[in-house]
DNA sequence: CATTTCAATGGACGATCGTCCATTTTATTG
DNA sequence: CAATAAAATGGACGATCGTCCATTGAAATG
């Protein structure tokens, strides 16, 4: 978790922190972006500190002063990976309708964005799952996005499976959010093998295909009907 | 040694395998599932020559002997690992009766069954996807994957899509075929992340109910109608 | 049984790993 | 403009990495 606190003892208010803050919280994205970038590249195995501060132009001993360690630094870009994936959920659920329909599209689209759903973020993604059974705090984050994301679903798609008439709604329910999630992990796993053939119009009918074959008065080939 | 037979590699008959290549066999086999075990367990990063040869209980200059070098190794153990994969499938497939339905059925048990779906096997693979982006050899297996399970379902979805009288059949079997390869990628991750609360009768019934709704016909939620 | 043959051993090697800290640089304070 | 405090530097350190080969041991051969 957090290690070495910044230990800042006065935050300025009124300058918005001081030139020397300002330039240890940029040096310190630095770290976390090269960090990013060469797990991403190169995959966690070769992405050794040399290798980080290398990319991020910056002296050795700066892993240390940060994080504590190349540990600690590592699980801070998952952390900040992972923070940015929610931004972009977020953003997605605020501009879209209110109907439970109308989340699950923000979900998918979203999840199969351009902003989301690009060779870095891939890469680096499944590079942490490569290690998510040995690091507590990274399997963490994909339990976290399991009940967010999970739970969002699934009250939505609840509220459509009534409105539809199922005998057993809450089953059907809950089949439908956990297949709809599963679904779109697959689609990250077709764009992680072949980023070039992969088409998010595509990936995007393959979903509303299945969900409008289930739902018919909700969803069709584009979306929300 | 003399019972634990090696279940014969690629020797000459005639020669029947002396003594001396069994063993030697067998070592080889022994390193593989060094290899394996130390990555499903610890990651590809923290599997060091150290770390294969101790679980291995051979000496040192093995690795370089039989495979030269570590790198061949890990392909080499990844290689394993796949055609152990489609071992399974193709023991499925050969089980299952004939109708297109009846094949699907057979790629979804296969993929959801206990000798693919394990946590050595989960673990394993996704410590390779993490690295398939560097390594070509690792990127060409899932392709191999790609290639053969979609064009089976795609043509057993054809079939089926035909008989439900779609009006474009050939695109429904494209969209279901890639849904449902991605559906069972998904239910994999799901088990990587909780293995302990996976149920695999539950993940089952989810892509039964996505295809089901597709193609009522031809499946309902305990697999083929 | 003596000889040949080849797999297996395990230590040496240089390279690289991650950590840490004495020193230098630079922003801030008095 | 000094004096001070904090951040950044970069090299030293021991540990560990993967490779390689001279040597050993055992199976095959005659």
């Amino acid at each position: 978790m957090s290690q070495n606190a910044p230990a800042d003892p006065q935050i300025a208010p009124e300058q918005g922190g001081g030139k020397r803050q300002l330039l240890r919280e940029k040096n310190r994205l630095t770290l976390l972006e090269a960090t990013l970038d060469s797990i991403a590249e190169q995959g966690i195995a070769e992405t050794s500190v040399s290798e980080i501060i290398a990319r991020a132009g910056l002296s050795r001993g700066m892993i240390h002063l940060h994080f504590g360690g190349k540990e600690n630094l590592v699980e801070a870009a998952a952390e900040l990976s992972n923070q940015r994936y929610y931004e972009q959920l977020e953003r997605h659920l605020a501009a879209s309708g209110d109907r439970p329909q109308d989340k699950i599209v923000a979900i998918v689209r979203s999840d199969l964005s351009e902003e989301v759903l690009n060779t870095r973020n891939v890469s680096v993604w499944y590079a942490f799952r490569g290690e998510a059974r040995k690091r507590a705090v990274i399997a963490g984050l994909s339990d976290t996005r399991d009940t967010r994301m999970g739970g969002l679903a699934k009250r939505s798609f609840v509220a459509i499976a009534r409105a539809e008439g199922h005998t057993h709604p809450r089953a059907v329910a809950r089949d439908a959010s956990n297949g709809t999630l599963a679904i779109l992990e697959g689609m990250w796993t077709d764009y992680l093998l072949h980023p070039d053939r992969f088409n998010r119009g595509d990936a995007a009918r393959i979903v509303f295909r299945f969900l409008a074959a289930m739902f018919p008065a909700h969803f069709n080939l584009s979306g929300a009907r």
